[in-house]
DNA sequence: GTCTATACGAAGATAGAC
DNA sequence: GTCTATCTTCGTATAGAC
């Protein structure tokens, strides 16, 4: 979310910061987070060098908190934006479309930042907590809609952790192959199964 | 698949290489390609640090499509012995039961090296063509499966990228949380789905 | 085949001037 | 807040002895 004050001037204070942390979050994404050097993320962002550990004192451990926090919203603004109407299959939709776009856009280059930082390890990354975070942030609001559409809670949530899985692995073998059929083959299917458990 | 030969005295040849193709796979899996030291791979499999360059000439990338095909065919022997029956139910189960076991026990440390390799780019890890092989013999096993029970051939196929996008973003989530819940989900609702799949 | 030694660059992180 | 300079460690990869 970007919040513009009215009438102001100059930068806000958290501007730099926020370059930075959006930087992060694509370059995470795209080359995991050990792949990623500080400086990357400094030359991506256009970003003063001598400055990151000001703003990020807690260094690449708290870049990277930051980074999958950004990123876990990036997702579900998409979603929640669908999520208006109350359909999930609109949500879904919105869902895989965020990531089709994602992927066509860069040519295969993007990726999910989420599940770069949680496959790599705690003592690696020290953002464990955060990346569990978010896979559940969006598991709930996708819990939500399907229960919202009659779908009972616990078979709602089972199936959200299947969305948030099959997506998040459609992104990754989607990037392998070069297109898009492992994600159009997860959203078909997932509509199939939100219309199979509807009718139960 | 190991191949004991017979009355052998001596170690094979391939010793060394198939020990560093395994801790390479096994730390891949862990830490991410590029959290991963070759000085890391020679400690853990306990093998002379000269010769590794001697074994992969290719360097740290013939090493990744190495680990990889290893992995690949790792995660499919449960399914293929599980297969034998033709029960795509019983592949299923063979197959999360295996991410099940090597979670647990390992204190949720063990990865995907599919996943993990896939998830860094091609410029780094030179394994891109191997990660989208593995992906794809897995899906095809399945799906080979599910068609033999019944399920259409273009259903088959779709069902079975739904199960490898699935599980294996259900090991990373199952890692980040430090439980198996996503991945018990995620064998539950599959399961669901090919039953529904069999009755249309 | 395996060894030691090392080249060469880049990593994360810090110090202290301005 | 931002700079330059630098510390220390580590990365992949290579050379040449044995």
């Amino acid at each position: 979310m970007i919040v513009v004050i009215a009438g102001e001037e100059t930068a806000p204070k958290t501007n730099v910061r926020d370059r930075m942390t959006r930087s992060a979050a694509v370059l995470f994404g795209e080359r995991g987070f050990s792949g990623t050097g500080l400086r990357d993320v400094i030359a991506h962002s256009s970003t003063p060098r001598g400055s990151i550990y000001h703003h990020f004192a807690g260094g690449k451990a708290e870049l990277a908190r930051e980074a999958v926090r950004h990123a876990a919203g990036a997702v579900a603004a998409p979603m929640d934006d669908a999520a208006r109407d109350g359909d999930p299959v609109a949500m879904l939709h919105a869902w895989a479309g965020h990531w089709r776009a994602a992927l066509t856009d860069s040519g295969f280059r993007a990726g999910s930042t989420v599940l770069a930082v949680a496959a790599e390890p705690e003592e690696q990354t020290g953002a464990r907590a955060a990346a569990a975070a978010a896979f559940a942030g969006w598991a709930d609001a996708f819990a939500a809609a399907l229960h919202g559409a009659g779908v009972r809670r616990k078979k709602a949530a089972r199936l959200a952790t299947l969305a948030v899985t099959a997506i998040e692995g459609a992104v990754v073998v989607s990037r392998a192959r070069g297109d898009t059929l492992a994600l159009d083959h997860v959203e078909r299917e997932l509509e199939a199964a939100i219309a199979a458990a509807r009718r139960s």
